[in-house]
RNA sequence: GGCCCGUUGGUCAAGCGGUUAAGACACUAGCCUCUCACGCUGGGAACAUGGGUUCGAUUCCCGUACGGGUCACCA
């Protein structure tokens, strides 16, 4: 067969030549170890954690090598695409301090634009340079048109939908099926393509695999090591009936243009690997390096491991931003997942940004670990807890003005006030980690606020009424602004002591009969009606920030409620 | 079903032929303490399974079981 002669039927308008594009996009003038490395997300509309888990792994290998890390969108499937995916993305990431170098970035009028010498960086944009690889693969014999349509292969039961293979379940049966239509694809004569251009049908052009799956290739991964895997024998599809690549073909084509070094993707790409050696051996294109990272996974009520998916909580990342998770606690959380002495690292060096920990490939898990958020709460509270006050408070104010506006209103209306209070128990060697996230915020400090005060702890009964009121009495009537803490607790003591109260707990517990109670029953009784509540920071701390006037008050009406 | 990958406490995981099998989270006992939070000291809890190889296997090989992934003109 005259394969130019086909090549020029199929593709009468590519005039470029691969070695013009080479020209084009030269290679990238960097350091031999510098590691070029991409997102390449497909925009359907969410931001999924794992798709963030990725992005650290690939920008954290760019920068530290001093290299390159970008974004390529993979638009190729319009039916999916949701508008403004992308630009939700960009932002998404930016929020995790996650920086393209290069490649689709939104303008001024929040538009997708290109950044970078190695455009378009969307998929949709490419078709032209797509073709002039497939026309030379056509014309090397290595690529071939299939008109054959949807409908043709269904009936040879060749291809099947998969929700209906799923429904008949695999068979050794239809595998020969599949490989019988695909000899029958390859019969075809020059005058059958004349014939079909000229009725105007449509074809996608697929690859002549040359494949023996007996054999296997040896494939070294740099999270799975190495691996060896049955070569392809699939003709699987380049460009599909509307000229748009497949994943795969844009994979080759895209990574090799854009001088990529290192793909990081998830490991439901490991199966195709043996197509994308092909591939790339084909238009003679050197193989890049390939991470195939482990996926995040959830329990099913079965029990099971699954795919972290949409439905569940944690998967969207939308769902920590209303949760109110500050971004630097998730991102801790993900590096613990992903590097596993990433925690030994954060213990020895708390005070530095967890930017400055070295990532290494070889940490990386080689199996997926289920999502816990009982963990991120925990690096949550840590990370909150080493934050100055004001940025604890520039973060809070940012997610209340979106999910809790009364409180944000509160929070920007005296901001030293609310600084203050943030202020409580932090710094120091043993700072207090009294939230992970910011939805809790507000039900541990809202006794700050006389609107959102109200007595939600009970004082038990085996407490004298009269004892607590006496005791109240005593505190508002004593309470001095100018004391210390010493001279304020003492006075406590003294009251505690007028009223047959032991004023050591040492000696309280060792002999409890002797007293009515303890000095931490009458501290009880003045948290209770300041705070509402037996558990709040420490008092003499809460005292001094909501003021003589209110503290007076509150005891005072808390006594007179008895 | 074919192919590929995986399997150390409830979870995340160190380990890379000889260890009392780290650590973190969670749970739990206690200490500290005006309560809580923090912190500190303890505790329970693991190498899926059967064969090899070896003086010796959690570590190496094979099988089995279980789990995951994949088999589209989706990525």
């Amino acid at each position: 067969m005259d394969y130019k002669h086909l090549a020029n039927l199929l593709f009468p308008d590519v005039t470029t030549t691969p070695e013009e594009l080479e020209e084009r996009y030269p290679q990238r003038d960097l350091p031999e170890s510098a590691k070029v490395t991409r997102f390449a997300p497909s925009p359907t509309g969410y931001v999924h954690l794992g798709g963030v888990y990725q992005t650290m792994v690939g920008e954290r290998l760019a920068h530290q090598s001093g290299g390159v890390f970008f974004l390529r969108i993979e638009d190729t499937d319009a039916k999916r695409e949701i508008p403004g995916a992308a630009q939700n993305l960009i932002n998404t990431l930016e929020r995790y301090g996650i920086k393209f170098d290069e490649g689709a970035t939104v303008d001024e009028n929040g538009n997708i634009v290109d950044n970078g010498a190695y455009g378009p960086y969307k998929q949709s944009e490419r078709a032209a340079i797509y073709h002039v690889y497939a026309k030379k693969l056509v014309e090397e014999g290595k690529a071939y048109p299939c008109f054959t349509t949807d409908e043709e292969l269904q009936a040879l039961e060749a291809v099947d939908k998969k929700a209906e293979v799923k429904a008949k379940e695999w068979s050794d049966d239809a595998n020969a099926e599949q490989k019988a239509a695909q000899m029958k694809m390859r019969q075809f004569t020059i005058e059958d393509v004349e014939r079909n251009l000229a009725e105007g049908n449509k074809f996608v052009l697929r690859i002549l695999a040359d494949g023996d799956p007996e054999k296997k290739t040896p494939f070294g991964d740099l999270v799975k090591g190495k691996l060896e895997i049955p070569e392809n024998d699939e003709d699987f599809v380049l460009l599909k009936s509307d000229g748009i690549p497949t994943y795969h073909f844009a994979h080759a084509v895209d990574d090799h243009l854009m001088r990529t070094t290192h793909v990081i993707r998830g490991e439901e790409w490991l199966p195709s690997v043996a197509k994308h050696i092909m591939l790339f051996r084909y238009l003679g294109f050197k193989l890049p390096k390939y991470l195939h990272t482990a996926q995040i996974m959830q329990l099913d009520e079965n029990g099971n491991k699954k795919k972290l998916s949409k439905r569940d909580l944690g998967a969207n990342m939308s769902d920590y931003s209303r949760l109110g998770y500050a971004p630097a606690a998730v991102a801790e959380y993900l590096l613990t997942v992903l590097n596993s002495n990433f925690e030994e690292w954060r213990l020895a060096n708390s005070d530095k940004p967890y930017t400055d920990f070295k990532f290494n490939i070889n940490k990386m898990s080689v199996s997926g670990c289920l999502f816990d958020i009982v963990k991120l709460g925990d690096v949550s509270k840590n990370v909150l807890s080493k934050m100055s006050a004001d940025e604890v408070y520039t973060l809070l104010l940012d997610w209340a003005k979106e999910y809790d506006t009364d409180f944000a209103e509160k929070l920007s209306a005296d901001a030293d006030y609310a600084k203050a209070i943030l202020s409580i128990g932090r710094g120091g060697k043993k700072p207090r980690k009294d939230f992970g996230r910011f939805d809790e915020v507000k039900a541990f400090i809202g006794f700050f606020y006389d609107d959102y005060f109200t007595v939600t702890d009970e004082i038990p009964d085996s407490y004298d009424r009269a004892d607590i009121k006496a005791a109240l009495e005593k505190f508002a009537a004593t309470l001095d602004m100018n004391d210390d803490s010493n001279a304020w607790f003492e006075k406590i003591k003294a009251i505690a002591s007028e009223l047959g109260y032991a004023t050591d707990m040492k000696q309280y517990k060792a002999t409890p009969e002797a007293f009515r109670g303890s000095v931490a029953d009458v501290s009880m009784f003045i948290r209770v009606a300041i705070t509402g509540r037996m558990n709040a920071p420490d008092l003499f701390t809460v005292i001094g920030i909501i003021g003589y006037d209110r503290t007076v008050e509150r005891v005072k009406n808390f006594a007179s409620s008895l």
